[in-house]
DNA sequence: AAGTGGTCTAGACCACAAA
DNA sequence: TTGTGGTCTAGACCACTTG
């Protein structure tokens, strides 16, 4: 028991590095794993063992021990304690960004183009689509997206105007529906499936390409707390585009 | 100042229910922000005034927080204070999944069949792809992933064998070159490039497709600190295989 | 039954950035 | 200058799971 002043234990460390506490940790550790010093299956000190070894608090150690979990590259349970994981599945993340946001990065000019704009209750293709009940009231877009003038992706989308009734008056004049969309409706879950088809005829002469040209295509729906939001399929020519994702490592 | 024995503050909570109460936090402030009773850009209470309107340790509350923070809902800064973010831009993250355990968890048959097996010195266009300088030692690969005996995908594969020098005398019977490098090279970093192209002749026999069909493509780059260990295209035939991947914001 | 991780607390010091 | 988040501690109770 301590009946001591106690003015805050040890002076919360030197703190030698401009790096926390746990980070060192969750490197050392990580560096016996990647090593392969530590091989899959091997069993790691418990917490409290850690914690003498590296002569901090078990709170720390379970911040660094929780960031390799998070990253799985151990496991984690009750009892059976901390284990290297196997090497991961082959399995990665591929993030997919806002098309106008990626080419004003790249510094060219964006622009979107509206084709066609009509209001009317869903089909059974937009049904199935959006996944709502034929008859809802839907928008059905179809525009460009340019880079620099030049046809960059043609997006087709579906806006489910029971949860979206202001996009029944808008123009989408010098913005895009996802961004339009996005200025008022932050999502909550998307599902995108990712393909690739050969350009029809009208689809060739909207992007300015050959017909028959291979073309990456890009589905997404969106939710809003279980409320379809939007359909979209995005057609990028793939002479022109490619997604592109790298990962490191989480460095925390 | 305390000197009581002290048994260890509140019984540590009632825990009236299963879930941890940063996790209830989080949930409580996340609702607030998707709701839109916080806008972008609300300041949220500090962390001391949340821990007294949650009535628990601050540390819990920056739990709550700092999970919020990593979904980007909520902007953290110093002296600022923690801020709503603007809604999301959109991006979002698409799982590339081992073909393997894909193919076994839809019940089909997989196997792996190797085509053509080649030891040769970088050329040019090796030495581009797998970023290695050329004349570096390489395993040139070419493959098909079997679904029920079916082509479901074609590989090529590029191994840099000053990285996995066990690889040259490998003759992938039974095991795809993929899963062979997992169960002995832990990647650390993977770059992906997805695109689409149609088939040509070679591609179009091997997969069984007609020539020109749409297909897409994987490309990916694996390094292990630094050391690049192999440089994999996987080409899909379009109508067989779509990428999916849903999101919800990540229930913590 | 016992040991492990999961969570929590009350308090502390510090770094940083905004006022 | 000052308030905020970032980190840390020593200790505690609890839930889970395995031996």
């Amino acid at each position: 028991m301590r009946t001591e002043p106690v003015n805050g234990d040890t002076p919360a460390l030197p703190r030698a590095s401009a790096q926390p506490r746990y980070r060192a940790i969750y490197e050392a550790l990580r560096q016996k794993i990647v090593s392969g010093e530590w091989p899959a299956g091997h069993r790691l000190p418990s917490e409290p063992e850690l914690a003498r070894t590296f002569g901090c608090a078990r709170m720390t150690i379970g911040k660094a021990l929780g960031a390799l979990a998070d990253q799985r590259l151990v496991t984690r349970r009750r009892r059976a304690g901390t284990t290297v994981s196997r090497p991961r599945p082959q399995e990665s993340v591929l993030e997919i960004h806002d098309i106008e946001a990626e080419l004003l990065a790249a510094g060219v000019r964006y622009a979107y183009r509206s084709l066609t704009r009509r209001v009317r209750r869903a089909n059974a293709a937009d049904a199935a689509a959006l996944g709502v009940p034929p008859g809802t009231p839907v928008l059905a877009l179809v525009g460009l997206h340019l880079a620099d003038a030049r046809p960059h992706a043609l997006e087709e989308r579906l806006i489910n105007l029971e949860a979206v009734p202001e996009a029944r008056t808008e123009r989408f004049i010098g913005i895009s529906p996802g961004r339009w969309l996005l200025q008022r409706i932050p999502w909550t879950e998307a599902e995108h499936q990712i393909g690739a088809l050969s350009a029809d005829a009208t689809m060739a002469r909207r992007l300015a390409i050959r017909r028959n040209t291979a073309c990456l295509t890009i589905e997404r729906n969106t939710w809003r707390e279980e409320q379809r939001i939007t359909h979209v399929r995005v057609i990028y020519p793939y002479d022109q585009h490619r997604l592109v994702a790298r990962f490191r490592y989480r460095p925390l």
